[in-house]
DNA sequence: CGCGTTTTGACAATCATTTTCGTTTTCGGC
DNA sequence: GCCGAAAACGAAAATGATTGTCAAAACGCG
């Protein structure tokens, strides 16, 4: 099925870091494609829902995507001014996270756990 | 100063939660001030610019804040159905942060951390 | 080919947040 | 107290991401 959902996943692991929908709506526009807005955000939508790719928010709210490597749970350390993101592991955060949500009684206990820095490249 | 800005920050301390800023708009309209919806979000942008109350972002993608009762750097366990919420720490998941960032090579290292669940109210 | 189903995309509608911009308050100096 | 500058306000318009609508196009299949 669907050449456009294949289309968004492809452009979306063409990239190291984060992007917008808008932002690969652009990027798919500028190759040649006439795939519509809307359907960017449905793939996008049906993407991440079935676990493929990995969303979250930037400091503008605007809600960013992209296709990691696996699809097991892992976190990131995003680079806040070009992007790019590394994936990472913290076995004793998720540890913490499930015990400190079980000490207060809490039940459906999930997180959420981003790192945030300058990356190497551009920091000089 | 600012009789206002001291009515948001009152208004969000008495909720144990995370609230938006229409919420607390329409809180204090019904309280009866004459507060406009453009102040709401002035006093909310000072007060967390000067770290007085916290904000994060809710599934949708908007602004929810919190008048915590520190201001030291802490992390939350949030009530996804109601809200409330629970200051909380965890200094190895700070090294962890930390450590991980510099281990990339990355600078200006921060991290965003929080545990969300149902409470025991809301699951009873 | 026909036909029902699914996908698509142009466009309108939402909705939180930000800008604008004139009005009102506040405040220090007189 | 009185005055003008500066800060704070708030109503209304603008913005911008995301979602809803709906008719047209692509697809699967007999
Ligand atoms: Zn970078
Ligand atoms: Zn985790
Ligand atoms: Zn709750
Ligand atoms: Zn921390």
């Amino acid at each position: 099925m669907s050449t456009r959902r294949d289309a968004v996943r492809q452009t979306l692991s063409e990239s190291s870091g984060f992007r917008s929908a808008q932002d690969l709506y652009a990027d798919l526009r500028a190759d040649g494609s006439k795939i519509g807005l809307t359907t960017v955000y449905r793939a996008l939508q049906a993407l991440s829902d079935s676990g493929e790719i990995d969303v979250l928010r930037n400091d503008d709210g605007e809600a960013v995507y992209r296709a990691c490597g696996t699809e097991s749970h892992h976190h990131h350390l995003v680079c806040r001014v070009c992007g790019t993101a590394v994936e990472i592991e913290g076995p004793t955060v998720e540890s913490w996270a499930a015990e400190t949500g079980a000490k207060h009684g809490f039940t459906d206990v999930t997180h959420t756990v981003e790192v945030f820095g300058t990356c190497p490249r551009c920091s000089s």
